[in-house]
DNA sequence: TTAATTTGCACCTAC
DNA sequence: TGCAAATTAA
């Protein structure tokens, strides 16, 4: 193939492109082409001769990752026959090392069939534990102790070594509960997300061999987003590159922003120290934004010391100043927001998908979210609660994990007892109880239930039912498909019976997203034919919410600044710029600059306009508080900013109140919290939505899983539409409109 | 054992 | 405010 692709890159941009053999840092900063520098690579490395499967590229989200993969395979003319099928090279380091563990697990002595504890798992876990040494939750905070489990394991310090270099009552303590930590995921076939990065860690330090074979597969490392690369991610990287030395990193220092994590920005600022003859780039052209939205940006950053230097420059026009906006509160900073998008939208003739609003904090989008629903904007939330942490998703996963790691006691504790079947605290205790006396698991404990003196006749019979339930399952899921399965154990379950009796809204959310998952899964299997319940379950717990994120949708954006980061937006809203909030209060240096670095990334994710909101008085706590401006308002060349002052109370205003007030008890609009983009936008598609078929009872569809199939009946409205299609002889299936993609036959 | 009620705390982001 | 844990009643 020929690489006249290339011509298409600045001299800067194809020199870091060129470059093949040795270590290489791209500093680029923001919306200088990174992404592109990225792929450009991987199609020059192939272009030379470089096969595929020797490049390995690794993100921080999958849906860099797969965008990269879609863009990559374009450039190669490769068709895109079933998503993965040129894919296994690209991906986040969690999901790709996690995959590696699967085919290496024999190695560090775990089965094949792990399960992956997220950090719900983990924190009950840790509770146990705290629980079992009568250690008071109130001395020591569960979720601080689990916070710093995961740190050292990010730094690649193990039990042993920690507890000798414990100094205080909480480190020993911490020390101890890290140990048996460590022992119970292990003995459990567990794995925590930390595990995915150190695992590997330690088997390729333990196991020449295996380190070799994978020195040799991925003979090229490209790295995205190096300035948030932990410890453990360090000498993984390190430890791969070692042989080959070919390993060529892309960041932005100035848009570090996961130190409480584990990313250690000193890994990109030592990174010409540690490869020592490696090759820098500086990609200082920006292509996003207007001149002034940069110089903003840039007499933004300047306050920060711990920095490398750069200067982002572009040939864009200088375009407007930057807008701040001042409100009463927050509501009235949510009704302000709303009639800018209004006015705007009409006025440049921008669409609702050009606009993002950015905050620092989750609880912030309730506020926006309430004055979107009154203004009738559609509007989407990415983030919040994730969808597969969800409780009856959660509890639903649980049957399936269970069934594929009957070790999996987390997964045991919360299916067991769902729906309720008065197997509570105690009962789970005497389990616990005979299970470490046996050294077995409470799956195996419950099996025996009946040497287990304590335990009532009753929650005996109950746990034989259980567990004859699993495995039931555990026969059935080599004869059924996945779909198949799920469905069968939600139908038996009864969950969504339970629910309807139980008539709240809330539980027609919960059903909702019960469905919303049986659809998921027969879209996972349609993607992925020979994909296993395995799989699909560690791909569920590696998705974030932006991944789901559906960018085609006409809706404004509401989402944090950490999930907008690698995006961009011609309109950008960073709203709560207040002190305490946006910067949250900061103890030391190095989180205020954090902090300012997260500023920088809100703005600039922006094209063309930015706005800038902060509020006089704010409800936190349920309490109204005064809030004064942020001072990185006042670090911004104040000739770069126009000034709005939050004027009277007009009677347009007056007018939306009473609206908001009057529309609120309107039966669209009942429900109030943990509104995600499923169920968020409340009005009709607009122009440029998905088209979604005209269906109705008696129509013939086309389902890529299910085949053809009659439409039986139908449910719901708008979003919520469901249909009710009978597959087949008598496979009846109910699924949403919005995301079944039917195709109307006839 | 569970459902109903009160209390207590958080508003720090996510693979 | 809104959720989760703790406490009490049934």
């Amino acid at each position: 193939m020929t690489a006249d692709f290339l011509k298409d890159l600045n001299p800067v941009q194809l020199q870091a492109v060129k470059c093949v053999e040795g270590p290489e840092l791209v500093l680029a900063g923001a919306g200088s082409g990174k992404t592109k520098v990225l792929t450009y690579r991987v199609a020059y490395l192939v272009s030379i001769g470089v096969p595929l499967h020797n490049i390995l590229c690794l993100t921080f989200t999958n849906k860099a990752a797969n965008e990269m993969r879609t863009r990559i395979n374009k450039m190669l003319g490769v068709e895109e026959s079933g998503k993965r099928s040129y894919g296994s090279w690209i991906g986040t380091f969690h999901s790709l090392f996690g995959k590696i563990l699967r085919v290496e697990s024999k190695r560090i002595g775990y089965d094949q069939n792990f399960s992956i504890y997220d950090e719900d798992d983990s924190l009950r876990k840790v509770k146990e534990i705290l629980r079992e040494r009568n250690l008071s939750e109130d001395v020591y905070a569960p979720a601080a102790i689990r916070a710093r489990i995961s740190k050292l394991k990010n730094s690649v310090i193990l039990p042993s070594q920690f507890e000798q270099s414990a100094k205080s009552r909480l480190d020993e303590v911490t020390a101890d509960v890290y140990t048996t930590y460590e022992d119970r995921l292990k003995k459990g076939n567990a794995m925590d997300f930390d595990d995915l990065l150190i695992k590997p860690i330690l088997l390729f330090n333990r196991d020449r061999e295996a380190l070799d074979k994978y020195q040799n597969r991925f003979r090229f490392l490209l790295v995205d987003e190096y300035q948030d690369t932990n410890r453990a991610q360090y000498v993984l990287l390190k430890l791969l590159a070692e042989k080959h030395r070919n390993l060529c990193v892309v960041g932005d220092d100035a848009q570090s922003i996961y130190s409480w994590r584990g990313a250690e920005l000193q890994n990109i600022l030592d990174f010409q120290t540690d490869y020592p003859n490696c090759k820098v780039f500086r990609l200082e052209q920006n292509y996003r934004s207007t001149g002034k939205i940069l110089k903003a940006a840039n007499s933004i950053i300047v306050h920060n010391k711990r920095k490398l230097d750069k200067e982002l420059w572009t040939e864009n026009l200088d375009g407007e100043k930057l807008t701040v906006i001042e409100s009463e509160n927050d509501r009235d900073e949510g009704y302000k927001i709303v009639q800018k998008i209004r006015d705007e939208s009409i006025k440049d003739k921008l669409q609702l998908k050009d606009f993002v609003v950015l905050y620092r904090t989750n609880y912030q989008s309730r506020a926006l979210e309430e004055a979107f629903n009154r203004g009738g904007i559609p509007y989407v939330i990415v983030g919040g609660l994730a969808f597969y942490k969800r409780k009856e998703i959660k509890d639903l996963l649980a049957y399936l994990r269970l069934v594929v790691n009957p070790l999996d006691d987390e997964s045991f504790i919360r299916a067991v007892n769902f729906p309720p079947r008065g197997i509570g605290d105690v009962t789970i205790e005497y389990l616990r109880d005979f299970a470490a006396d046996q050294g077995t698991s409470l799956f195996n404990a419950a099996n025996r239930a009946g040497e287990i003196g304590q335990i009532q006749q009753r929650q005996r019979g109950q746990l034989r039912l259980f567990c004859g339930l699993i495995e039931k399952y555990s026969r059935l899921k080599d004869g059924l498909s996945l779909s198949e399965l799920t469905r069968t154990i939600s139908d038996e379950l009864q969950v969504i019976r339970l629910l309807k009796e139980e008539g709240t809204p809330e539980a027609r959310n919960r059903i909702e997203n019960i469905q919303e998952f049986l659809v998921g899964i027969a879209e996972f299997q349609s993607d992925n034919p020979q994909g296993t319940l395995q799989e699909f379950l560690s791909e569920v717990t590696l998705v974030a919410d932006v991944d789901r994120w559906d960018t085609q949708r006409n809706a404004v954006t509401l989402m944090t600044v950490h999930a907008a980061k690698g995006l961009e937006f011609p309109v950008v809203f960073v709203s709560g710029l207040e002190e305490g909030l946006f910067p949250l209060p900061a103890k030391e240096q190095d989180e205020l600059e954090e902090e300012r670095r997260l500023f920088y990334v809100a703005v600039t994710r922006a094209e063309k306009k930015v706005y800038l909101s902060h509020t006089r008085e704010r409800y936190r706590f349920g309490k109204l508080s005064f809030q004064t401006p942020s001072r990185f308002l006042s670090e911004i060349e104040s000739n770069l900013l126009d000034r709005e002052r939050s004027s009277r109370q007009t009677a347009q205003r007056a007018l939306w109140e009473a609206t908001g007030t009057f529309s609120q008890l309107a039966p669209s609009l009942d429900h109030v919290d943990g509104a995600t983009e499923e169920e968020a936008a409340k009005q009709p598609e607009h122009k440029e939505g998905r088209s979604i078929p005209k269906l109705k009872v008696g129509s013939i569809v086309h389902h890529q899983f299910f085949g053809d199939g009659k439409v039986i009946d139908m449910l719901g409205k708008g979003d919520n539409e469901r249909v009710v299609v009978l597959f087949g002889a008598n496979q009846k299936k109910q699924l949403m409109v919005r995301y079944a993609n039917l195709r109307l036959v006839k």
